[in-house]
DNA sequence: AACCTCACG
DNA sequence: ACGTACGTGAGGTTA
């Protein structure tokens, strides 16, 4: 494909739209030092890293937008005029975006009275025939109609740093149309974001049928008798000048009279200095150093110089005494697995003086293990919970930490999820410190650099970047409310957590053998069923096969497709069942080999060679909501629904003989939560009586007398709509889950609300909220930002409506367990008990204790779960014990 | 690496 | 008209 003539054309203001949303959330982070918003040039400019490294083009413009009015705005005076104001935070960035292509070396163009559509059309036609490749970059899908076998058009998706390449072949596959045919798609359709009207009723869908049927608007209307009568028939009468107005305005003019030609565009050398001066312009620190990298590839890409010292047997008791005030601590381990991983080095020390070591052993020296263990002496980290179980192998006890970097910067923001320090660092605008993939590579490659001082000050920059991003984060903390949530929460929870882990998990390894054997056996079978019933063998797990088997070879009924082919999931299989056996066989067949492969083998393979246990990773800095997660194994999604995986739980075992299990949890906790926040009388009356909360549910949405009226079914129903309430509800949605019309299920959420009106009144309230905010906040004031709250896309909007409506209520669930868990590793201290936490599932806690310490955590452990928090409503804990985790029985 | 499927709260 | 339930992790296949 290299050639010597390749064009990029980037359609500037949409794709420094989509960049300026792409950053969104962070539009109040990135402001330079004169106070200018640099989150669109940012992301503008990483877009044309990506595009310019992909497409490795000869010839490149950039085209924008050259004012509102338009040969569209004469011809139709609408045009786009419903269409927001350009925001100021973007609308002051454009003209800087001229000046960072100009440094570039790259040509930038506007033409009065035509869209940057249009200069792109007529350029790209231009220049195919002149024998370029051509490349289109934009936000906006309406330019896929400019597809041809020598254009392609890639539209950004995910932010801007990715494209999806839109060919005719993909176009096709995308939308059934031909390129040239998107234009009658839209007249058909109209666009509501360009406001303009196409005909009624009629979308996307509706338009694709009917353009497949008759080919273009024109077809579509020489054949209008042929349609039989129906709504849309009259709507396409009706609308019929505006299907045609519509197209005519959807069509990309290919003949605009442009002034530059394609050999004008040839790319030029980036100047550097140009650059530089206008990096330093915009404060972006990072890509100025990768330009310093760039000057001086040999050099770790950090633009300013780190000292440090070998840290000795000999120098340490010296180097500990010098210290006054917080210390920075960083433990550097490369595998994944921070319980197993090899240590390969630390760096110690402050204000500029560094101390390195790669003999962990150093660490075990008295006077370290002593510095460690003092609770007087403040440390500042990076990840707290990993530091801890790396000393904590080491035989040392880590106190006194008073700063996580990683902990800090994910109650920030959760969206920034990175567990790398470089990545989080360039977050807070901090540059001088290398991400760990550009020191150590990625994949197999990871490695420690061959050169030790390179390594060295890797992890002296660490450090260094922690100690001066700590009076920043901290202080944002303090101005989000969130001291306490990072003091008192998170900080002291690392701990337990990390003890927690470090415990681990007893495992029956022969009994994980034996159900092997067994389940083994019962896939054979039940494998040979599936082969004689398809006359055939094939491979079961393949779902591409299987839909092969079941719709082409067996013509079953198609019931879903997806992206890639027919669906054979759950759903679809239990509708196959009555006509076909074997779609019940190869449910029981995937049951089956789930419970082998993800649990049984999956299991025996990280059983701890040494000591027989299991002991998983929480991710503390992970989710959008403030729960964990568990990964490498995941112990949060142990089987329990079904009789047959439930019985894994029978190898979850305490640690020594005469100890049982013990568990406990938080009974419909995310529906207090919304009793609580909401103030819903009625919904709180319900949880005061103590009544059956599904069944008092479905006697006020169907309307009964006496809990007896309320049958099964009722209940179930009912229960599917409390769940709905709380992961923000829909008709559609409510509709799918138990299988009745969308129009019953408006109905009963109608009913829903009117019972509880105070829910409803919570529903609308946070939404709007986050639109005002533009995050929502939990009872311990964990925050979460809804960049989409505010998007037209409907889609998008309506996902962040959802989210702001179930966050509070899922956030605030695991605020409480969070504080229930603390609470609950302080009492075992307090009682001197050799119970053990060992465990968290989200709303409920697993324990492991002697016999006779079981009376008492039947006493312990609901009072003080009960009490972790105090609610408009009560609390309330169910408990059990037993021999292993699957007999936990009251 | 992306996708599908399915385990949990 | 739009197309969905909220939050996760892992194994297997396919590209």
């Amino acid at each position: 494909m290299a050639t010597d003539k390749h064009l990029l054309l980037i359609d500037g203001n949409s794709v420094a739209f989509r960049a300026f949303f792409a950053l969104h959330s962070q539009v109040n982070t990135f402001i330079n030092h004169d106070g200018l918003h640099t989150n669109a040039i940012y992301a503008f400019n990483t877009m044309l890293d990506v595009v310019l490294k992909e497409f490795k083009p000869t010839h490149v413009l950039v085209a924008f937008d050259a004012g509102k009015t338009t040969f569209r705005t004469k011809e139709f005076a609408e045009y786009k005029s419903q269409r927001a104001k350009t925001p100021s935070e973007l609308s002051e960035q454009l003209p800087y975006l001229r000046q960072l292509l100009t440094a570039y070396g790259i040509k930038s163009y506007e033409l009065a009275n035509y869209e940057a559509d249009d200069i792109i059309g007529t350029l790209a036609k231009e220049a195919s025939q002149a024998g370029f490749q051509v490349d289109i970059v934009t936000g906006d899908r309406d330019l896929t109609q400019l597809a041809t076998a020598e254009v392609t058009v890639n539209v950004t998706v995910k932010g801007v740093n990715q494209t999806e390449a839109y060919t005719p072949e993909h176009v096709m596959e995308k939308y059934g149309l031909q390129p040239k045919q998107i234009i009658d798609m839209k007249g058909l359709a109209g666009d509501t974001s360009d406001n303009y009207p196409g005909v009624r009723k009629v979308g996307e869908k509706t338009a694709i049928k009917l353009l497949k049927e008759y080919d273009s608007v024109e077809g579509v209307y020489e054949h209008l008798d042929d349609l039989k009568a129906s709504k849309m028939k009259e709507h396409l009468q009706e609308d019929r000048s505006n299907a045609f107005l519509s197209k005519k305005l959807a069509t990309i003019n290919t003949a605009a009279p442009i002034k530059v030609s394609v050999t004008e565009l040839k790319r030029q050398e980036r100047d550097l200095d140009k650059l530089i001066e206008f990096y330093k312009e915009m404060d972006f620190n990072s890509f100025l150093s990768k330009l310093d990298s760039a000057v001086a590839p040999t050099e770790v890409a950090a633009k300013t110089t780190i000292k440090f010292e070998q840290l000795t047997n000999e120098n340490i008791k010296q180097v500990l005494a010098k210290f006054s005030g917080p210390v920075v601590f960083y433990l550097e381990m490369l595998a994944s697995n921070y319980h197993t991983s090899d240590f390969a080095g630390f760096v110690i020390g402050q204000e500029d003086h560094w101390y390195f070591g790669r003999d962990i052993k150093l660490l075990q020296q008295p006077d370290f293990v002593a510095f460690f263990a003092d609770n007087q002496q403040a440390k500042l980290v990076f990840d707290l919970k990993r530091t801890f179980v790396g000393l904590n192998r080491l035989g040392i006890r880590l106190n006194g930490t008073t700063f996580d970097l990683l902990l800090a910067s994910y109650l920030l923001n959760t969206n920034d999820n990175s567990n790398d320090l470089g990545k989080i660092a360039q977050l807070h605008q901090y540059s001088d410190v290398a991400t760990d993939e550009e020191v150590y590579g990625k994949g197999s490659k990871k490695a420690l650099p061959e050169n030790e001082t390179e390594f060295a000050e890797h992890l002296a920059r660490k450090a260094r970047a922690i100690e001066q991003l700590q009076p920043k984060l901290s202080h944002e903390l303090e101005a989000n409310d969130q001291i306490g949530l990072f003091n008192e929460l998170e900080i002291p929870l690392a701990l337990v957590l990390a003890q927690m882990e470090i415990a681990g998990i007893k495992i029956d390894k022969d009994r994980l053998n034996d159900m092997r054997g067994s389940f083994k056996e019962r896939i054979q079978q039940i494998q040979e069923k599936i082969y004689a019933e398809a006359e055939e063998e094939f491979n079961i797990n393949s779902s591409k096969q299987l839909g092969a088997i079941l719709f082409e070879k067996m013509n079953l009924p198609v019931i879903k497709k997806t992206k890639t082919g027919y669906s054979t999931a759950v759903g679809v299989l239990e509708k196959l069942k009555g006509i076909a056996p074997i779609a019940s066989d190869v449910l029981d067949y995937r049951g089956l080999t789930k419970i082998q492969s993800t649990y049984i083998t999956g299991l025996l393979k990280v059983i701890h060679p040494e000591d027989g246990k299991i002991h998983t990773t929480y991710l503390q800095t992970l989710t959008q909501t403030g729960r964990l997660s568990s990964i490498d194994p995941n112990l949060q999604n142990i089987p329990v629904r079904d009789e047959d995986g439930r019985q894994i739980r029978q190898a979850f075992v305490p640690r020594e003989k005469g100890w049982q299990i013990f568990a406990a949890d938080y009974s419909q906790i995310e529906l207090r939560v919304l009793a609580h926040i909401s103030h819903d009388k009625n919904l709180q009356a319900a949880f005061k009586e103590g009544m059956d909360i599904h069944a008092s549910t479905a006697m006020r949405i169907f309307n009964l007398d006496s809990p007896a009226d309320v049958t099964p079914n009722m209940r179930r129903e009912a229960k599917a709509v409390n769940f709905g309430i709380v992961y923000g509800i829909s008709d559609y949605g409510l509709s799918q889950n138990i299988g009745i019309t969308r129009l019953q299920a408006k109905n009963y959420i109608d009913n829903y609300f009117r019972e509880y009106p105070n829910v409803q009144k919570y529903m609308t309230d946070i939404v709007q909220s986050a639109k005002d905010h533009g995050y929502v906040e939990t009872l311990f004031h964990r925050r979460r930002y809804l960049p989409d709250i505010n998007a037209k896309n409907f889609n998008l909007r309506s996902f962040a409506e959802r989210t702001a409506m179930n966050t509070p209520i899922q956030g605030s669930a695991a605020d409480i367990i969070k504080v229930a868990m603390l609470n609950m590793h302080k009492a075992l201290e307090e009682h001197k008990l050799k119970a053990t936490m060992l465990l968290q599932v989200h709303d409920e806690l697993i324990f492991e204790a002697p016999d006779d310490e079981i009376p008492v955590l039947r006493k312990l452990v609901p009072q003080v779960m009960d009490s972790a928090v105090d609610l408009e409503v009560p609390m309330k804990v169910g408990f059990g014990s037993g021999p292993t985790w699957y007999n936990v029985k009251d």
